[in-house]
DNA sequence: TTTTCATTTCGTTATTTACCGAAATATAAA
DNA sequence: TTTATATTTCGGTAAATAACGAAATGAAAA
């Protein structure tokens, strides 16, 4: 995916499960599988949504055993990234789902959800 | 063009030239043909680019005999709209081509680039 | 009214994006 | 080492987007 430097930041949260998925990060720390089951969606696609997170530096990968970690990333060196950050819900027009997601997230489980 | 509503904002951000328009109108009110002498487009092209704009609701159009003038709106009943327009700089970052486009707008005659 | 000109809408095309499943890669466990 | 599991990359498809020119619309001037 080509993405121009330009209009990295707001492409990257131009797509609503990647909005979703910036929303669960700032609750927990997931892997690729927890997200998959959240959004129901193939896990190479979480894989992409989540390379184009990271390329737009809204989040940071560490590696965990055969896991990957996804989380947010604390110490952006935009600023503009820090300030979309901080204040994520202002620009999430959707409540309903956002609540409703941090229900499944609550209740996942690594070793139920991965492997199945 | 369909537009989701959850992201609709950030959509519209999402393509430079609509970054660009937005800079432009901030310094000039700006007709359709007086972007298109400004970004090289075809006019339909401006005129999709500005509806774009126009329903995410950082313009509004004000016509005035056979033009149509598009400002930025000073009034957005949107909090989101108001805090992306109140610091658009700090959400560009091309100072470069948006510099360049100051001039070109400072130059601009309505008379000469409409019907040429 | 007819003409002219600015703009929008329509129909089409090329590119980008979101998605999937399969294959490849990486790491841990057996 | 072999196997299992998590993830990424690859190849492909369907949908969305950006662009154009032509046709339609709207408003002013002739």
């Amino acid at each position: 995916m080509k993405m121009s430097e330009k209009t990295k930041i707001f492409k990257a949260l131009s797509d609503f499960n990647r909005l979703r998925i910036l929303k669960a990060l700032q609750s927990k720390v997931l892997c690729v599988c927890e997200i998959r089951g959240l959004l129901n969606l193939a896990n190479s696609t979480v894989s992409q949504h989540l390379k184009i997170l990271k390329e737009a530096g809204f989040i940071v990968e560490s590696k965990n055993g055969k896991w990957v970690n996804y989380l947010i990333n604390t110490n952006p060196s935009d600023q503009r990234i820090s300030s979309i950050l901080s204040s994520l819900d202002f620009w999430i027009d959707d409540e309903e789902s956002i609540i409703a997601d941090k229900k499944v997230i609550k209740n996942l489980c690594r070793e139920e959800i991965c492997a199945a």
